[in-house]
RNA sequence: GCCCGCGUAGCUCAGUGGAUAGAGCGUCUGCCUCCGGAGCAGAAGGUCGUAGGUUCGAAUCCUGUCGCGGGCACCA
């Protein structure tokens, strides 16, 4: 029995005695069962009853003696008790919570996965890097986070985009090929330009593919065109490196041609959310809780640049998306006001215009704050962060962390102390589940269904462990609604750690001399159980499960 | 000044209003005569920044306050 049947066994229960007239309630609330952090407080609690309390009049303990009489009755529990406040501790029976270890199995890579978000089509953006540089620490976290963040929607039967908006139309562009091009000609880099290595070599490449750039009667924009499509092969390149494949990468440019922005800006001043003042059309953001009104066609007729915002939004709205998510770092949280209202702009509803927002990442050496700047060269980028600990343990680094939380990454610290990276433990859980089934085979412990005994899991640690796995599908459902893909991440430790526990006290393969018996075979099963759970754990977050390490 | 996020063990951080607040790293003590010691068992370590409030119950919700990070253009 997993937390989730509970949990409808209890809200049956509910429901069963306000028809019995036993409990006056309205509407049966959603149940929630914790696994209790004492062990003497059953194998799952829930404390409904106290909630109920002042709803139905009654005193809590009154509703859990009364709700725990029914849900003794219920098949797979084995008892009940009122304790405390009213809290309703719950014991099942060993063979109703071992049977977990079977249903894993047998539903394999497909165990974790829900239908929390069935049928919805989501655009997730997330990255959006400037192709004036390579991709930086900040936007690694964003590749890590929202890749693992578009597996766990999938996963909740979302049918997600994953999207990169590629910023080729601004000033920064002109920058980005001005420095290019006085690097080709041997001049220091402009004022407000980019220094570092990359534009050097950029520039040569530019050089090798069009030996005639200098001499072109625009030599900047020849700099520019092809400079921008080699810098953004290039963080394609890095992004595939790292695992992550975008399904559409959006040229800003395209918004522009054929006049589509300036078609559309026309049509947005008929909109409510726009008004006319000192020469200029404004959108009103404070609507959404911006600071101030923002302006979207400027005094000289020309369009700001939230106008391609509106334009980009209604792109995506018109490719038939009913969520449109985008992951920003801090520095953009001004967007959020922006967006909704551009939403709003478009006579479209706010709330399919979903903005999280993550901090930012700290470049840290020897323990103190280093300052990233491109133009200093001080960049750590996502290559040099691969190069230094690898895919895996940068992924789960960045991932296993609340994008609420601002993270620190110290270089020097990751590569002289690699191991201390959780992903190592979990992995290494993984393995030694590979393992225990390598040697289970090789002693002819097979996993056949008439020998799977669920009964024989009465160690505390058998029910530590069940209940992690049956946690797993709930903590996925949760990641996905919180958008937080970092729980994943932590069950996977938690689950990781219970394993290694339930290891140390139970074999699967007997000791040489003893026979192979049922108890064996079945605790083959609770070990490929958890080696399933760890591997699709692992899975949503991007990361490899070694079979050995 | 205004807005957003954060403040939990020495460090890095978890913690959908519930019972005795957790993990990893670090420190200390044990465990390899049989499935992977990248592991396990145990110890030490906390006024959950702070002051109020709401509640039967607050690390969690509300208000003030202090500290840290970020943002506040007819730039893009």
């Amino acid at each position: 029995m997993t937390p989730e049947e509970l949990s409808s066994a209890i809200a049956a229960c509910l429901q069963a005695a306000v028809d019995a007239g036993d409990l006056a309630l309205t509407t049966v609330p959603a149940v929630r069962v914790e696994r209790p952090k004492n062990r003497e407080h059953g194998d799952w609690a829930t404390s409904v009853a106290l909630q109920l309390a002042k709803p139905a009049g009654r005193p809590p303990r009154e509703i859990a003696t009364l709700l725990g009489d029914r849900l003794g009755e219920v098949d797979g529990i084995a008892s009940v008790d009122v304790a405390g406040p009213g809290f309703l501790n719950i014991v099942l029976d060993t063979a109703a919570a071992g049977e977990l270890a079977r249903t894993i199995v047998q539903a394999g890579t497909a165990y974790g996965a829900g239908t929390t978000m069935a049928g919805t089509r989501v655009n997730l953006e997330f990255v959006s890097a400037n192709p004036t540089g390579p991709i930086h620490l900040g936007g690694t976290r964003w590749a890590a986070v929202g890749d693992a963040l578009a597996r766990v929607f999938t996963a909740q039967g979302a049918d997600v985009t994953r999207e990169y908006y590629f910023n080729d139309h601004g000033a920064q562009i002109d920058r980005f090929a001005r420095s290019l091009l006085a690097r080709a000609r041997g001049e220091a880099a402009p004022e407000d330009g980019y220094g570092g290595e990359y534009i050097a070599e950029i520039a040569s490449d530019v050089l090798r593919l069009r030996p005639d750039a200098l001499t072109d009667p625009d030599p900047q924009e020849v700099f520019r065109s092809v400079g921008v499509t080699l810098m953004f092969d290039e963080i394609k390149r890095s992004l595939h490196d790292f695992g992550v494949d975008f399904d559409v990468y959006f040229h800003e440019d395209s918004l522009f041609t054929g006049g589509n922005v300036e078609i559309l800006l026309e049509q947005l001043k008929a909109s409510d959310t726009l008004y006319f003042a000192d020469g200029a059309w404004w959108l009103r953001s404070t609507d959404y809780g911006d600071d101030k009104d923002r302006v979207v066609i400027k005094s000289d007729g020309r369009a700001a640049y939230i106008a391609g915002d509106i334009a980009y939004i209604k792109d995506k709205r018109s490719r038939g998306f009913d969520l449109c998510v985008y992951l920003l770092g801090a520095d953009h949280h001004g967007y959020v006001a922006r967006l909704k209202a551009a939403a709003a702009a478009l006579g479209d509803d706010p709330a399919r215009v979903e903005v999280l927002i993550g901090q930012l990442v700290n470049l840290v050496r020897d323990g103190k704050p280093v300052r990233m700047s491109k133009r200093a060269g001080t960049v750590v980028t996502m290559e040099d962060l691969v190069d230094a600990v690898g895919v895996d343990a940068a992924r789960y680094a960045l991932t296993r962390y609340s994008v609420d939380s601002n993270i620190d990454v110290d270089l020097d610290l990751l590569v002289r102390h690699s191991n201390d990276n959780p992903v190592f433990y979990v992995q290494y859980a993984h393995a030694r589940t590979c393992a225990v089934g390598r040697n289970a085979d090789a002693a002819g412990v097979d996993r056949s269904d008439e020998a799977f005994d669920a009964s024989v899991f009465d160690h505390p640690t058998e029910s530590a462990l069940l209940a992690a796995l049956g946690q797993y599908p709930g903590v996925v459902a949760q990641a996905a609604e919180f958008r937080e893909p970092h729980r994943v991440a932590r069950h996977l430790e938690l689950l990781a750690g219970t394993y290694h526990r339930w290891y140390d006290v139970r074999r699967v393969t007997p000791l040489s001399g003893e026979d192979v018996t049922d108890t064996h075979r079945s605790r083959r099963w609770l070990n490929d159980a958890t080696r399933q759970v760890l591997a699709n754990g692992l899975g949503l977050l991007g990361v490899t499960a070694p079979e050995r390490m």
